[in-house]
RNA sequence: GCACCCGUAGCUCAGUUGGAUAGAGCGUCUGACUACGAAUCAGAAGGUCGCACGUUCGAGUCGUGCCGGGUGCACCA
């Protein structure tokens, strides 16, 4: 990964050159208009915005300050400036910088900056090294938790899209030289877990063997995960007396509660049985995920979080008040913590029930005592073993109780400057409460450091319900969308999309390339299915529900991520077929000319970017160069979203460019020219690449 | 009742912390392959940005009020 990073030490100069950098740039010309604004109108701008003209034509960069300066000016003294004339004065002072062309000012009063193209081009596509490597212990580390599927049953592609954005906002972070730290919570004393326990003793009549055998006897295609996923609809559906649509019957959940203490109590057969089933569970969604390129650095467990953590972070939510016992009124015997901002009413309770009286721990409580650990909050540490290893080799860890199971080599986990939660956005409100019962403990880190990266559900059209054998009630059929519901057993499981996709790529493949070993084909294939699928799950902002529909999650034209796969691969199959050296001489030829050297090949580069189709090229060569930001922005937005549009629009940007005559790069006659059409190709896919694996997908060698 | 999210082209969605002529994809129509790879490209049609006030030099973006849709407000997770 070569990305440059924004913020910190600035990135380094090439010695021996003067070659400029564009965020440089940008910087010591921002410092330029805000210096002259204090020289020369008295006026100073903590800030200096800027943005990117909306054509290329109106130049690459824009400061639109004038119209507040005007602004300030009248307030100051009362005299009306017109803002034409504020820039016209600040322009001269710009062109004189460094790498600028020349400035014009447009519009109402905008300042547009044209940038000397030929001599930026080497700076611009000039990306400073990666940044430190992790194992700097010092640096910040922000935890990132997604997943935290339940473990009782197959991941579906509502649970995918959790993960995607999880795994790809913690690309990014990396990207942007940040300390990462990846948990995915295994609930595995939980109702869900207890439901298919339910299922295995009283609907199967299975101890702990029986289990074990059946898991052993289970085929590829029908995996153990795929067998919860069945049986647990079938518990719900053993509740409500057959009837899915009948209320639960009480008697038979008692069967639930009953389990489900067993659980909590731990050492007892039961609670064996759950860990077998859950740890097999957690397997195979790991294998689920694996397939996406997601994986994780902890796996902490719930049994942890009760057994061993719960008391300390239940000492400290006492001692600080942030909870208290209530002795009277609906939630006597209750610990609670209060939500004064919140109305209460006779319906709804405004206190929140964190250790309920019969004395086990609420959800929310458990979220607290954990989100506490993650910060550093409480003054105890977990035992942690291995729990596998990833296909590289690298371990992924679990907790234990049992100090006899602990690793004497675990890395230092927890002690996080940042949390963020990718949990859905109906928990909303509880992740409001966590964030604020973490804050009542622990003033110092205060809210801020606790992030909710909610997003919307991912719900079936009616058609996609349908065509997953679902018989849509009267008023279903009415609504745009259904919920995925795994009580029901309804839903895309992510295995069988994954599969799909699969398919369908490689048939594709083949048809192109037959004479392609199958072994490559397939590895294309798989790329390809990765790659409409994450961006597929990428594309949407993080509020929007998505609807899924099978046709257009199966498309892989338009905005899609084989499409930005295809303009990588075109990029790099224009490579093959160059000359040997080539390259090299292209860029001796752009950092000359970077350096300041004249003559008449500078002179035929600088033309290259004249007229129409120059104005084209140099379009393209700046929304490369603008990743860096991009990745900054997504970060501090926390909305992978964006590198995905952005992905997608330099894919487009350069497709443009490709598929002009005047720029095919084999048929080019003329050296200089065709030297930076190279150079600039070179460049462009080194970007695409870049901005497609932090979205997690690869570039095939073939498609 | 209270809180949060959403309303932009026929459909699905973007819209860079208030900026220039509101953009994509899909769908529809018209064109371009003995290919630096057509999973592509060029072009056309398509919008009172839910409605109304307000703030501002400037509002899809901010404020207030309506209208319409969604979600949440457990001693469930």
């Amino acid at each position: 990964m070569t990305i440059a990073r924004l913020s910190g030490r600035p990135p380094r100069r090439v010695k021996g050159t003067t070659t400029l950098n564009l965020i440089e740039l940008q910087q010591s010309l921002r410092e330029r208009v805000r210096s002259a604004a204090a020289a020369r109108f008295g006026v100073e701008l903590e800030q200096v915005p800027s943005e990117v003209p909306p054509r290329i034509e109106l130049g690459d960069l824009a400061f639109p300050v004038a119209f507040e300066m005007a602004k300030r000016i009248k307030q100051a003294t009362g005299e009306k400036r017109n803002p034409r004339a504020i820039a016209e004065e600040l322009r001269a002072e710009l062109e004189s910088a460094e790498g600028v062309a020349r400035v014009e000012v447009a519009g109402a009063g905008y300042l547009n900056l044209f940038y000397d193209r030929a001599r930026l081009l080497a700076g611009l596509s000039q990306t400073a090294p990666a940044d430190a490597p992790a194992g700097d212990d010092a640096r910040p580390k922000r935890m990132v938790e997604h997943t935290s599927v339940n473990p009782n049953k197959a991941a579906h592609i509502g649970h995918l899209r959790n993960s995607v954005i999880g795994d790809t906002f913690v690309r990014i972070l990396r990207a942007t030289g940040e300390r990462v730290e990846v948990h995915n919570y295994i609930d595995n004393t939980g109702v869900q877990v207890a439901d298919v326990v339910v299922g295995f003793i009283h609907l199967e009549g299975m101890s702990l063997a029986g289990v074990r055998a059946l898991d052993a006897s289970l085929k590829e295609d029908y995996p153990f995960d795929y067998y919860c996923w069945d049986l647990y609809a079938r518990v719900g559906l053993f509740y409500r007396g057959g009837d899915p649509d009948a209320k639960e019957d009480p008697e038979r959940l008692k069967l639930r509660v009953e389990t489900l203490h067993a659980l909590e109590e731990g050492g007892n057969p039961t609670a064996e049985l759950a860990d077998y089933v859950a740890t097999r569970v957690v397997h195979c969604q790991l294998d689920t995920m694996a397939r996406l390129g997601i994986r994780y650095d902890l796996l902490p467990r719930e049994s942890e979080v009760l057994h061993f953590l719960w008391s300390h972070a239940f000492e400290r939510m006492k001692e600080s008040g942030a909870i208290h016992f209530q002795t009277g009124g609906k939630n006597s015997g209750c610990w609670v913590m209060p939500m004064e901002t919140h109305e209460g009413s006779d319906e709804f309770e405004a206190d929140k029930v964190i250790v309920r009286s019969n004395g086990t721990i609420t959800y929310t409580g458990k979220d607290i005592a954990y989100q506490l650990w993650k910060l550093g909050q409480v003054d105890l540490n977990f035992y942690f073993k291995p729990f596998r290893a990833d296909a590289d080799g690298r371990a992924v860890w679990t907790t234990t109780s049992d100090p006899a199971q602990a690793a004497g080599h675990a890395p230092h986990f927890g002690r996080g400057s940042t949390v963020y939660n990718v949990i859905d956005a109906r928990q909303a409100y509880p992740q409001e409460v966590v964030k604020r019962g973490v804050a009542a403990v622990a003033p110092q880190v205060g809210e801020n450091s606790s992030v909710h990266l909610s997003y919307g559900m991912v719900t079936l059209s009616p058609a996609a319900a349908e065509e997953l054998g679902l018989e849509l009630s009267a008023e279903e059929k009415t609504r745009p969308f259904v919920e995925m519901s795994g009580r029901r057993g309804l839903g895309v499981k992510a295995d069988d999309f994954i599969d799909t996709l699969e398919a369908n790529a490689l048939r594709e493949v083949r048809e192109r390339h037959p004479d392609v070993p199958l072994e490559g084909q397939q590895r294309s294939a798989h790329s390809l299915a990765v790659g409409a699928l994450r961006y597929f799950l990428m594309k949407w902002t993080r509020n929007s529900v998505i609807v899924f529909d099978f046709k257009e999650a199966l498309s892989t034209k338009g905005e899609a991520g084989p499409y930005c796969q295809y303009a990588a691969v075109r990029a790099n199959s224009i490579f093959r077929k160059l000359p040997d050296g080539e390259m090299e001489t292209a860029q001796r030829l752009v950092a000359g000319v970077a350096a300041g050297e004249s003559g008449e090949a500078a002179e035929r580069v600088r033309r290259v970017f004249d007229g129409e189709v120059g104005g084209e090229i140099w379009a393209l060569v700046t929304l490369a160069a603008r990743l860096p930001e991009v990745l900054a922005q997504a970060a501090s937005f926390a909305e992978p979203s964006h590198l995905a549009k952005y992905t997608f629009q330099l894919a487009q940007a350069f497709n443009f460019f490709y598929n002009r005559d005047e720029n095919r790069i084999l048929e080019e006659s003329d050296a200089p020219r065709r030297a930076v059409l190279v150079y600039v190709t070179d460049f462009v896919r080194r970007q695409l690449t870049d901005a497609l694996a932090t979205l997690g997908i690869e570039v095939p060698e073939r498609m």
